[in-house]
DNA sequence: TGACGTCAAGATCCG
DNA sequence: CGGATCTTGACGTCA
């Protein structure tokens, strides 16, 4: 069993992915990008197994332009050694990788040249986890595409273009149900013609449900019989609606009593879970601790460590609370202590706590920072207690000086990121 | 023709 | 001039 997130470490200096645009693409450019890229992902892996985290999605632009004729680069020949190297901690570790072509990736598009270039990013995508040396088990997950206005006919063209895919391909290929076309449904038809793998993705389905009636739990247990042993563990994909939001987008964190009701109801635990969810890395933490048996006190107050100034930025009183409940070593109960997390996450914003919780961290920057600097704390916060506005450049500030300082302790902290 | 999703790059604005 | 904030990019489908 594992709990994963995809692409994005929050909070990880080093495992920041960086971009350009296509006029930008110069080789030297792009050469410079994947470097980067790389020790960014190794960065990102690094940080996974010292946090327990087994399941990863690497994200389709860690090389630039991956399937675009912009990119001429023999990057896989280039940055072999480095390629090899990450997929060999990837390997030794036990985790698993995923990557995830979007949802522009189309491969029974009516534009055979919309096809052409599916086929070209799916070849990327496969040829990174390649080079990587990772098994069949590390998969790469696509949604069936367009309708067309005709669902089954266009199901038809997936089908007989899956069919063509080179065999390294079809080997990692699984497919999961989207929010507006193929339902968990239509994707198992596609899936007993072809034999892979389906993907069960709890929000598509609430948002885009089959014609059947079941509960969510059973198609998990149906998509369960589309993985063979060569395929390695059920994978399915965990997020939540964001209140407000689009119908689809998805929550800033993972709210951790839906989630533990969830998970308390899929009844083989043999399972790996892909978290989709804007705080990425931080809400697969939370889900990991709280559907743990062997979370320990210790867990949690690593995680209180890096929780408590923006608990503190929210709310006082429930900073107070959740030190109370941490001080009771005998009773872990990490679905508790998330909840206190959340009830400060949900509150708005809070101009004495702010002020209170910058100062806090300011105590420690304090003692060794250059005059300018303290000139710009204080101003910037003297303009906030004034005016409301430029609580992002105190925060912007004092990660800044907490980094200059190398303040491991502070630059770790949520404070900054949530 | 614009919305959809993604989020850093790139552009522009501000003090 | 540094930093904050707004806009663009790159992809394909669908209304």
């Amino acid at each position: 069993m594992a709990i994963g997130y995809a692409c994005i470490t929050i909070g990880v200096q080093d495992a920041k992915q960086a971009r350009c645009t296509i006029g930008n693409a110069t080789e030297d450019n792009l050469r410079r990008l994947i470097k980067d890229n790389l020790n960014a992902l190794d960065a990102a892996i690094d940080y996974n197994i010292a946090m327990g985290i087994s399941l990863f999605r690497i994200s389709s632009d860690i090389v630039p332009f991956g399937s675009h004729p912009v990119n001429k680069l023999l990057w896989w020949e280039e940055f072999g050694e480095k390629l090899a190297q990450i997929g060999k901690k990837v390997i030794d570790s036990g985790m698993r990788a995923t990557m995830h072509p979007g949802q522009y990736t189309v491969l029974n598009s009516k534009n055979s040249e919309v096809v052409d270039n599916a086929l070209l990013d799916l070849k990327y995508h496969c040829k990174f986890m390649d080079v990587l040396g990772l098994d069949e088990k590390n998969k790469m997950i696509l949604h069936v595409g367009g309708v067309y206005g005709d669902k089954k006919n266009s199901a038809e063209v997936f089908k007989s273009n899956y069919l063509r895919l080179p065999d390294n391909i079809k080997g990692r290929l699984i497919i999961e149900n989207d929010d507006k076309n193929y339902t968990v449904e239509d994707v198992l038809g596609i899936s007993r013609a072809l034999e892979v793998p389906v993907v069960f993705d709890n929000l598509h389905n609430k948002l885009n449900p089959s014609l059947e009636t079941i509960p969510e739990q059973g198609w998990v247990d149906i998509c369960r019989s589309t993985w063979k042993q060569k395929d390695g563990v059920q994978k399915i994909h965990y997020s939540q609606q964001k209140a407000g939001g689009t119908a689809g987008s998805h929550s800033d964190t993972i709210y951790i009593e839906e989630f533990i009701k969830f998970y308390n109801n899929i009844r083989d635990k043999n399972i790996d879970i892909m978290l989709e969810v804007k705080d990425k890395n931080i809400s697969c933490i939370k889900c990991i601790n709280s559907s743990s048996s062997k979370t320990s006190a210790k867990d949690l107050e690593e995680e209180w460590a890096r929780y408590k100034y923006f608990v503190l930025s929210r709310s006082a009183s429930i900073y107070s609370e959740i030190r109370e409940q941490l001080k009771d070593k005998e009773n872990i109960d990490a679905v508790r202590f998330y909840k206190k997390i959340e009830q400060a996450i949900d509150k708005a914003e809070d101009k004495g706590a702010e002020v209170n919780a910058a100062q806090h961290v300011w105590g420690y920057i304090n003692k060794n920072c250059k005059e300018a600097e303290k000139r710009r704390f204080n101003k910037l916060l003297a303009s906030y207690i004034d005016k409301g506005d430029g609580l992002k450049s105190i925060k912007n500030h004092l990660l800044k000086c907490a980094i200059e300082q190398d303040i491991s302790y502070l630059i770790n902290s949520y404070y900054f990121y949530i």
